[in-house]
DNA sequence: CAGTTGCCCGCATACGTATTCAAAGCTATG
DNA sequence: CATAGCTTTGAATACGTATGCGGGCAACTG
C-alpha cells in the first residue's frame, strides 16, 4: 500500500493517509507530548505500515544537528600503504561501538596530516563534532587546532594535554607508563636497560615514555648511558633495525623497553634471529598491548593502555562537548601486563 | 569579514557579496559552465575568503543523494564484549580507504544480527549504498536482503553468492582455498590431517573450507573420519576447545587444517601447552592470513585472503551499482602462505 | 450563560542548496 | 536594422522536516 507510485513516503503522506496535517505527524513522530494518544497511535500505525523512515538530511537541515560524529584518523603512510597501526584500529573498534551506544552515527575519514582536515567535517555540517586519532606532534598542528575552535567545531583528542586553547584531550599517562615498564624489568634485576623508541618523528608519547623510564632509573641510580638509547618509529620493522644495530655495535644490554609493542615485535625477531634467547639472555617489554602482544612466542609482556575504556571517555567527552558542559582533560594509566617475554613467570 | 554575525555563511552571503543571485553562486561553486570566467573567479574568491563549505544536508536533500556509503558490520556479541574479529577489522580499513578513495564518506555502524538494520541507513537516506560485512548465514537474514532489493537499497555483500534476488557479492574461494591448504600438508606428507571449524554456527565459509579439504584428501584416496573433525567458530577459544579435545580423545592425527587463523592460534596454543611441537609433532595450517600469523611461534602457514582487494572491490562494485550498472558477482582466489608451522624449509 | 483555561491541531515558514524556466544582453548575419 | 542564436543571469521553486504562533473546541468556573 504505496501512497504515490514508487517514492518513498514522506510525512506528508502519512499526514494525508491519518487526515491530519503534516506537522502533527512530526510532532507524533517525534514524541511531542501536544498530540493526543488516540493521533499518535494512528500515525505511528501507519507509519509502521508504509514503512516510513525520517529523512535524516531534511531532519539534520531543519534541525542544524547531524547525530553524528567524525572520526578522523590520521596516519602516517605506511610503507605497504595499507596496514593501520593495530592500536588504532582497536580504538576504531571501539569507538565505533561506543558512539552507536550513544546514540550517534559515526562517519570514518582517514586523513594525511597534510591534507585540509580542520575544515571537512563539521563545517560541511555532516557531523556534529569530531574526534581526532592519531600519534603525533601537536604543535604540527596547532594552527589547525586553534582554526577548529576559532570556527566553533567541537572536538576532543587522543593524546597529551597542551597548552593550545579550548583544547581537549583523552590521553594515557605515558611517563606512568614507561615508569612501570623501567621499574618491572629493574625489579627482575635487569641492569643494562635498553630503549627503543627515542626522538621519534612527531611522537610525543613515546618521549614521555622514554621520560618514564629515566625516572625510574634514576631512581634506582642507574646513569645515563646513550648507547642503550635507539630512536624508532612504531612499526615492526624500526625495532628490527634498532635491535640489529644494538648488536652489531656490541652494546651490553640485557633488557629491552620497546615504546611500543610493535617495535617490540620487532625487536624480539630481530634477537632471536642473532640466536639470542628471549627472555633468558635480554627480556622485553613494550607498550600497548596490541592483541597480538599476547600471541608472540614468548607472550609479550607490556603496558596495556585499555583502548574500550578510551574510547567510550572520548565519545562521551565529545558528546558533553556538543552540548556546551564543560569538560576537564583526562589521563588513563597504563597497566603492567605481565607475560613471559621478561622472564619471571 | 563575517557576513553577519558569528553566523556560518551561505550561498546567500556570497552572492549578496559578489553582487549576483545565489543560484549563480551554487552554479559557479559546483563548475557549471554557464558561468562567465569572470564571475565565476570572483565567486570562488570570496568563497574562499569567507570559508564557505556547501552544507551538505541541504546539498544531499535537494539532490537526493549523499556522497556516502555506509558499512554495516555484523558480529556476534563476542565473549569480552569488545573485541573485533581481526579479519574484519583489517576489512574494515581496507574499507574505509577504499571509499575515500572514491571520494565517498564512510558511516560505519555495528549491527547484531538481530536488529533492524535492513532499514537503518539507505531508509534513512543517509548513505547512498550499503556495504554488508560478516560471516553469517544469508539464509538467515534473505528477508531482509529481499526487503533491501524491495525498497531499492543498493547493497553488496561480503560472502559467498546465493540465488538471493538481485544479492550482489564479493566472496573469497573458500572451497579452493581449503583445497590448497589441505594439499600442501598432503605435499608435506601429512596422512591424519584433522580439520577444525566444522559445523560452525551460521558459517557457510567454514563449511566451504571443509569442502575444499574433503575434496583435496578424496583425490588422495584418504577416506573419511568424522574423529578427525571437529566443530569450531573463528575465536581462539574454540581452536584451544576442539584440540583439547582431540588430545584427550587419543586421536592419531599429524596436521591441523583449522578453518580460521583465529582457530589456528588457539590450537597452536593448545598443541604447546600439552608439550606437543609444532611443527614437528603436528603442522598447522589456518586461513585469512591476519596480522598476527606472521607473529605467533611458529609463524603460522595459512592461507590468504586479500582484505585491501578485496575492500576496494566491495566499494568499486557497490559504487557500480548505485549507478545502476550491471555487476557481476565476484570471487577471490585464497593463496597459500607458508611459514614455518607446517614444516619444509 | 459569559469568561477563562487548557488541550490539540493547522498555517505559515525556515533550514540552504540545486535546478528549471524564462529573460536579458550581446554578436552575427542577411 | 531586424532577426536569430548564443551566453549569462535571475526569479521561482522543490527537496522533507520541525517549530512558533494562533485558533478552535471542550471543559470548567463563578
Amino acid at each position: 500500500m504505496q501512497t504515490s507510485m514508487g517514492r518513498r513516503p514522506t510525512s506528508f503522506d502519512i499526514a494525508q493517509l491519518a487526515g491530519v496535517s503534516q506537522p502533527t505527524v512530526s510532532r507524533a513522530l517525534r514524541g511531542s507530548d501536544s498530540v493526543s494518544e488516540g493521533t499518535r497511535l494512528r500515525i505511528e500505525a501507519i507509519a509502521q505500515q508504509l514503512n516510513y523512515k525520517v529523512d535524516k538530511n531534511a531532519s539534520s537541515l531543519r534541525r542544524q544537528t547531524t547525530n553524528t560524529l567524525a572520526l578522523l584518523l590520521f596516519e602516517d603512510p605506511s610503507p605497504d600503504g595499507s596496514m593501520i597501526n593495530p592500536f588504532f584500529l582497536s580504538m576504531l573498534g571501539s569507538i565505533t561501538r561506543a558512539s552507536a551506544k550513544a546514540g550517534y552515527d559515526l562517519l570514518i575519514s582517514f586523513q594525511q596530516f597534510s591534507s585540509d582536515w580542520h575544515v571537512d567535517y563539521e563545517d560541511s555540517r555532516k557531523a556534529d563534532g569530531v574526534i581526532l586519532l592519531g600519534y603525533g606532534d601537536y604543535e604540527h598542528y596547532r594552527g589547525r587546532l586553534d582554526q577548529l575552535t576559532a570556527q566553533g567545531t567541537h572536538y576532543v583528542r587522543w593524546g597529551a594535554a597542551s597548552d593550545i586553547t579550548a583544547d581537549c584531550t583523552i590521553g594515557c599517562d605515558n611517563v606512568g607508563g614507561g615508569y612501570l615498564a623501567a621499574q618491572h624489568l629493574l625489579a627482575l634485576g635487569k641492569k643494562r636497560i635498553a630503549f627503543i623508541g627515542t626522538a621519534a618523528a612527531n611522537c610525543p608519547e613515546l618521549l614521555d615514555r622514554f621520560s618514564g623510564y629515566r625516572q625510574a632509573l634514576d631512581e634506582a641510580g642507574i646513569a645515563h648511558d646513550p648507547a642503550l638509547y635507539h630512536g624508532a618509529n612504531s612499526v615492526e620493522e624500526d625495532g628490527i633495525i634498532a635491535t640489529d644495530a644494538l648488536l652489531v655495535n656490541g652494546v651490553n644490554f640485557d633488557a629491552i623497553f620497546a615504546a611500543s609493542d610493535l617495535i617490540a615485535i620487532g625487536a624480539m625477531h630481530a634477537l632471536q634471529n642473532a640466536g639470542k634467547s628471549v627472555p633468558a639472555d635480554v627480556a622485553i617489554i613494550g607498550f600497548d598491548d596490541i592483541s597480538a602482544a599476547g600471541l608472540t612466542s614468548p607472550p609479550l609482556s607490556t603496558i596495556r593502555q585499555d583502548t574500550i575504556q578510551a574510547g567510550e571517555m572520548l565519545v562521551d567527552m565529545l558528546v558533553h562537548r556538543i552540548k556546551n558542559e564543560e569538560v576537564d582533560n583526562i589521563m588513563i594509566g597504563g597497566q603492567l601486563v605481565v607475560r613471559k617475554s621478561c622472564g619471571a613467570n
